[in-house]
RNA sequence: GCGCCCAUAGCUCAAUUGGAUAGAGUGUUGGACUACGAAUCCAAAGGUUGCAGGUUCGAUUCCUGCUGGGCGCACCA
């Protein structure tokens, strides 16, 4: 990359004064290179002169001019300066950029995919909804960004695999088969006393319902048939889960479940294991985990007193037998409310002997559903939430990821339905999309026009001479920065703000300019990158998992 | 009481991980289609970055203390 150029030039002057004895040799220096934000400062610029000044008792405006003196930039830029306080500004010359989007084009957009994840393998473990009821819209949220990130560390060298974390064997299975039982009675006549504290949704009717119409054979035993609703409930929950999900557009690799761990003896074995290292002690009949030895906090119980195992013990094993998987990164996607159980994962990871900063957690934080303006309630026991199905119902897969990838994952989120709905200019995802369609377009009439549209690979790019086609040029090469610096701060929000960004940047240089004309070589040239654009375009969208439609 | 997250334009949010004059969208006002899609564009107005300190060449960003909001602090899941 371009970047790469203005290190070399920078690292070439600091060698001329290292030469000269100026700079001691052993003095390592990582100069940071950004492109400024406002114009008129360069299309790059480092702050290097910041870090050697109180070095050398000399200002930093000295130390850049210094610099500047001995550098080497003909071949890339037209002028380097001194500016502000102290910053070096680099400007290229337009052919560098011309150049570079050139090679792009020739490589393949796959060249502007940074190596950050340098082929490790990272579990990318989200939604792990219990599959005692439907997906509600915070799911959507969790399940949007995980899918999002996972498609984004796939581009930038992570060997990624997308796990679901099913919890089949806890308690509240066995609360969903008590309400399921009850919910049947009630199917048959009979009176019953429906507790507070079971799954109120109405899905559980349905459940009831379907085990009727199936001619399921309940036993006789009260025991025996919950038992029996508690597996046949989950498994038709789990399967709606599993269709809302695809509806959504997310593919999990792998579901895997809780009980298979117990199944497999890796709680047992953990337990011990723990046990062995005295990070594990009884009390009350109880047996405690040592939290506290670790992080700043309690301890906290493995198995109760009645014998039960609690689910932070297989949450234990399971983050364990992913690292005896081969996993080199865990990835875990959380709801806000779980930020309380990070150091005691940590602290069990730790425990284990593993590294604990193998593990990463993503907090999602809640969603604020406004239709007309007005929060809509929603709460899993009392049965009133919105459900991610009736959310992809009433504004399809599109808007809706697109909508929950436009915060950073860690700050409430408003949704605004009506917005999310409208089929014009107020919805950004329309925004998006409609560059590319308009593009598509564009070609289109091109075509019709007689343009042979085979020419365009060939196109003579040093016609882009407009300030937008440069701005332009310049935008599409950023793309390898946006990816690299989403997938080191997993922040895939961050591919949104580019795109809508990006697009601006076309709609309105198809404002100002006309792409295709009677002068057959400009137009093959802004056919050239429009191709490119819509490249791009279409790959970012790609990754956010929304279509990159060619009519609209 | 202890801990985590958040606070930026009227509203919803960004800000290249400590950089230069804090930016978009929306809303308001005014403008642009008998040439490639007006689901678009152009312009104006809008700010003591919650408050008070600190760290330094430089703070929306880091530290401390407040204020206000969300969440968590069980032998719950």
């Amino acid at each position: 990359m371009l970047k790469r150029k203005i290190a070399a030039i920078i690292e070439g002057s600091l060698d001329s004064y290292r030469a000269k004895g100026a700079i001691p040799p052993d003095l390592v220096l990582k100069p940071i290179i950004e492109s400024p934000r406002e114009e008129g400062f360069g299309d790059y610029s480092s702050n290097i002169a910041f870090f050697l000044a109180p070095k050398f008792r000399k200002s930093p405006p000295e130390i850049a001019k210094m610099l500047v003196e001995a550098m080497v930039f003909d071949d890339v830029c037209d002028k380097v300066e001194v500016a502000g306080k102290g910053f070096i500004n680099f400007y290229l010359k337009d052919g560098a950029w011309r150049k570079a989007l050139k090679e792009v084009h020739d490589a393949g957009v796959g060249s502007l995919y940074p190596d950050v994840g340098r082929g490790r393998k990272a579990l990318i473990e989200f939604v792990s909804s219990n599959p005692t009821g439907p997906l509600h819209i915070g799911h959507g949220r969790g399940a949007a960004v995980g899918d999002v990130l996972a498609n984004l560390m796939k581009k930038t060298g992570y060997d990624v695999v997308k796990e679901y974390y099913v919890n089949d064997a806890g308690k509240q299975i066995q609360t969903l088969g008590e309400s399921t039982y009850l919910r049947w009675k009630e199917s048959r006549g009979e009176t019953v006393e429906y507790g507070k504290n079971l799954y109120q949704g109405d899905y559980v009717k349905d459940i009831a319902a379907l085990i009727v119409e199936k001619g399921v054979e309940v036993p006789e035993g009260r025991d025996e048939a919950v038992k029996l609703m508690a597996s046949f409930a989950a498994e038709v929950v789990m399967k709606s889960i599993e269709e809302d999900l695809e509806a959504f557009g997310v593919k999990f690799d792998n579901y895997f479940r809780e009980s298979s761990l117990y199944e497999r003896g890796i709680v047992e074995e953990t337990l011990e294991l723990l046990k062995k290292k005295d990070y594990a002690y009884e009390k009350d009949d109880a047996l405690w985990f040592r939290t506290s030895l670790f992080e700043k906090d309690e301890d906290r119980v493995l198995i109760k007193s009645d014998g039960e195992k609690t689910y932070f013990a297989s949450d234990i094993a399971y983050h364990r037998d992913k690292l005896d998987r081969g996993f080199d990164l865990l990835v875990d996607i959380w709801g806000s409310d779980h930020h309380g159980y990070i150091p005691r994962m940590k602290a069990g990871l730790n425990a284990l002997g593993r590294d604990k900063e193998a593990l990463k957690v993503l907090l999602i934080q809640f969603v604020t559903l406004l239709k007309d303006g007005k929060p809509v309630g929603m709460s899993t026991r009392s049965g009133e939430f919105t459900t991610l199905r009736e959310v992809l119902d009433e504004v399809g897969t599109d808007a809706a990821r697109f909508f929950f990838l436009m915060r950073k994952s860690d700050a409430h989120l408003e949704f605004d339905l009506d917005l999310a709905k409208k089929t014009s200019n107020e919805n950004p995802v329309y925004y998006v999309q409609y560059a590319h369609a308009r593009i598509e377009s564009i070609f289109r009439k091109a075509g019709e026009s007689g343009i042979d549209l085979g020419l365009v690979d060939r196109a003579n790019t040093d016609l882009l001479t407009l300030k937008e086609e440069m701005n332009l040029i310049k935008a599409i090469l950023e793309y390898h920065d946006v990816l690299e610096g989403g997938a080191r701060s997993s922040e895939p929000h961050r591919v949104t703000f580019y795109l809508l960004d990006l697009v601006g940047k076309f709609h309105s240089y198809y404002n100002k300019a006309r792409v295709v004309s009677d002068d057959t070589e400009l137009t093959l040239a802004r056919l050239f990158l429009l191709r490119m654009l819509q490249e791009i375009i279409r790959d970012g969208l790609a990754i956010l998992g929304v279509s990159a439609p060619e009519k609209m």
